[in-house]
RNA sequence: GCGCGAUUAGCUCAGUUGGUAGAGCAGUUCAUUUACACUGAAAAGGUCGGGGGUUCGAGCCCCUCAUCGCGCACCA
């Protein structure tokens, strides 16, 4: 290219001289938009952009956790989460994209954790107010970098609504629900067997333990007549029951209580005999003991026939005194241990050396969960999924894809009771006292509980604190400000809960019980679940394989629209995706393309008039041709399908206009007949203006930046950002 | 165990109600003061995992098998 031809062209403004450069227009544009106000829906009717009777479209944002750098799944939901808010607002809905950040309690007390680990620190030598002082420190500040990548990937969202999961407004929400939920019989608290992890030093819910299959040793001892397995012998010093089935012939001559005396691995012992149904005649000899305190099946067949529980292994995973020899002993190394006593003692039957199973670990560090008793604060789910599975049946919401609806409606169909209490020192107090003498617990907002209503005992305040999901639930109420708030009232139920479908029941379906039990409706009218971002060859990023695509690498190397570009095409709702930089390089490619058709037009284009008759052809090309692409586009993007309408307006842009129309436009803006000239200038014009429009969503900034420098009778707004889309009114 | 998904060009993936397949990247040939080489033109490349069925017609619907992946939940 020559500069100095160019530089003769007097339309052509400088910027258009040189190639695409995203890094020198992003962050100003950001700032205009910011500035302008029209993210903040109000501003918007204030200043006549939108109708104030339009219908309303919003979207609350799933608030990324603010505890370190945004990843390429953030890029993802921030991306079709802004092209739904800029579609929307340009078709002149009164629109609100409601953004917040994450105190993300365990998550975040984790990473907290190792930072401690690696500087010789520990949690649990810490006094807890400063710990969370500590952490509080350290989320504030990476929420404000957070927040800044978000504005990086050009969010169009309104952060004069901003809100932080652990703002008074949220926790106030929480402690109404909690209370609320005390009132009408759905809130307990009770001994109950939990997930512990004995590295975190805390309870979880089943959501946060992933099973993870391991061959082990089985073992099968003689206890007394009987022959039991366990792949679990360190759990075993307290059996005294032996449980079979009722109608298990081989065990006919036993009956339900009765008692024998038997060598066990300490010692004599009595063994009472249980009939149970738990017992599986099937299955090993069909005979076994059981440690109700330390097995779920376990505790409830003791439950049901109201059998001693003991505690054998302590909360850091130790052996407890009633081992004896073995007390103190880490539950690892006491196993072989304890084995060998027991084959010493002739009461080793056989080994199984391929016994496979999978065991419950810790989600963030794959340690086994020890089962535990442990007197915790439950939510009653069952009302709360049977009025959501009626909301989903009556079509109150819908899902992006029909399976989502399958997974949602078999997981809501099972659901057990859930344990909302953590003790994690990051999260929301539990506003309550607990009885040190026996497991109640009173709900005490207005710190007036004196004495436990269960039994008269000393009450204590409950060192605990909520799991995050049980705030992350009331999210939409938190941020609408339920219940009196205009934003409430307009707003709710929101237009699209856009999320992972990683989070579908951790959170999604937590918001729909929650929001439905608060206000009687769902929390949002149509829930678009994304997959998950995995690198070029489909491989899970990870630290470890080094495959982690940073997205603000991406961008600063690429430009942040070619990044969504590169996110959007050819990725199917809800299926997972793989980002190759090679196809970011392609929409950067792109948008060169754009900068050059823009430089073209208007190269083109001196002496343009906006009303310049179309000859017959050109007004047969935009009444045809051009109307029936940008009608399948809207179509497309209505549906949800972004994947697919990106693909459109990508060939739209570059095979129909830049290949086709455009060098069709070159002979005939020679024509020496003026007539014919002006014509295909206001064809190339309208379809530039176009193609910005239908870009925008995808590509906000390059269209923006070309917007800025277009002549004033060429466009309908000064910002592309709230101009109208194409076959809008 | 229960449930779900995938299998389409060398690679990574699209393909909305059934009408003999599309993109990006890679590879082939040609074009060099062209709006744009971050380019253009042209061609090449797939019996849509195997088998069976429904249909005038199947990548798409049904059955079955194989392989890979995911979710949930157990285990003495």
């Amino acid at each position: 290219m020559n500069p100095q031809n160019n530089a003769e062209i007097p339309n052509i403004p400088p910027i258009f001289l040189k190639p695409f450069s995203a890094q020198d227009y992003e962050n100003k544009l950001y700032a205009m938009w910011e500035n302008s106000g029209y993210f903040n829906p109000d501003v918007c009717i204030e200043k006549g952009i939108t109708a104030s009777d339009a219908e309303t479209f919003s979207i609350v944002m799933p608030p990324p956790n603010a505890n370190g750098s945004l990843h390429a799944g953030h890029a993802l939901f921030v991306t079709i989460q802004d092209i739904m808010i800029r579609y929307a607002r340009m078709q002149g809905k009164r629109t609100l994209w409601l953004p917040g950040a994450d105190h993300a309690g365990f998550e975040t007390q984790v990473v907290y954790e190792k930072k401690l680990e690696k500087e010789g620190r520990s949690r649990f030598t810490m006094d807890p107010k400063d710990l969370y002082k500590e952490i509080m420190d350290f989320t504030l500040s990476n929420k404000s970098f957070m927040e800044g990548q978000i504005r990086a990937l050009g969010a169009s969202c309104d952060w004069s609504r901003a809100l932080f999961t652990l703002d008074d407004r949220v926790i106030k929400t929480v402690y109404d629900t909690f209370l609320q939920l005390e009132k009408d019989n759905l809130l307990y608290r009770g001994a109950r067997i939990v997930n512990w992890c004995s590295k975190h030093q805390t309870s979880l819910s089943n959501l946060e333990t992933e099973h993870i299959e391991r061959v082990d040793k089985f073992y099968y001892f003689q206890y007394g007549p009987f022959v039991i397995g366990t792949a679990r012998p360190e759990t075993k010093f307290g059996d005294k029951y032996v449980v079979m089935h009722p109608d298990d012939a081989q065990y006919a001559q036993y009956t339900h209580g009765q008692q024998i005396e038997l060598e066990w691995i300490n010692g004599p012992i009595t063994a009472t005999v249980i009939k149970d149904e738990a017992g599986d005649p099937e299955m090993g000899s069909g005979a076994m003991t059981i440690t109700p305190w330390h097995s779920g099946i376990d505790f409830q067949v003791a439950k049901r026939h109201n059998l001693d529980y003991e505690q054998i292994i302590n909360w850091q995973g130790k052996l407890l005194p009633i081992a004896g020899e073995f007390t103190g002993m880490n539950i690892k190394e006491a196993r072989e241990k304890i084995v060998e006593k027991l084959a010493e003692k002739g009461l080793l039957v056989r080994v199984d050396e391929n016994y496979t199973h999978s065991v419950p670990c810790c989600y963030k560090c794959d340690r086994e969960i020890e089962p535990q008793i442990r007197a915790q604060w439950f939510v009653k789910t069952k009302p709360l999924a049977e009025k959501a599975v009626a909301a989903v049946n009556a079509k109150a919401f819908s899902f992006s894809t029909d399976r989502d609806e399958r997974v949602f409606r078999d997981w809501m169909d099972k659901i057990e009771d859930w344990n909302i209490s953590r003790q994690v020192i990051w999260g929301i107090p539990i506003p309550a006292k607990i009885c040190v003498d026996c497991d109640a617990g009173m709900v005490d907002l207005a710190n007036t509980v004196t004495e436990c209503t269960a039994c008269g005992g000393t009450v204590v305040a409950d060192p605990d604190t909520f799991d995050t999901w049980f705030s992350s639930g009331q999210w939409p109420l938190a941020t609408l400000n339920y219940p009196d708030s205009t934003d409430f009232k307009n707003y709710y139920p929101t237009s699209v809960m856009e999320t992972g479908k990683d989070i579908i029941f951790f959170w999604v379906a937590r918001m729909i019980m929650l929001g439905l039990y608060r206000t009687g409706n769902v929390p949002f009218k149509y829930v678009y679940l994304h997959g998950m971002v995995r690198d070029k060859h489909g491989k899970k990023m990870s630290k470890s394989k080094g495959n982690v695509i940073a997205p603000s690498e991406i961008q600063d190397k690429y430009g942040t629209d070619a990044l969504r570009m590169a996110l959007m095409v050819n990725n199917a709702p809800g299926s997972d995706m793989n980002l190759d930089p090679d196809k970011v390089n392609a929409y950067k490619k792109f948008a060169n393309k754009i900068w050059n058709i823009t430089r073209f037009v208007l190269s083109s284009t001196e002496e343009y008039q906006p009303n310049a008759p179309f000859t017959e052809t050109d007004a047969e090309i935009i009444n045809t041709i051009l109307t029936a692409q940008i009608t399948e586009i809207s179509s497309l993007m209505d549906n949800n399908r972004f994947d697919l309408a990106s693909e459109r307006i990508y060939h739209f842009v570059w095979t129909y206009f830049a290949d086709e129309l455009i060098e069709a436009s070159k002979p005939l803006l020679a024509s020496t007949d003026v007539k014919v000239v002006q014509s295909q200038k206001r064809l190339l014009v309208t379809h530039l203006i176009t193609s910005l429009k239908v870009l925008h969503p995808y590509m906000p900034f390059i269209t923006e930046a070309i917007w800025q420098e277009l002549p004033a009778e060429m466009k309908d707004s000064d910002m592309i950002m709230v101009a109208k889309w194409p076959g809008s009114k």
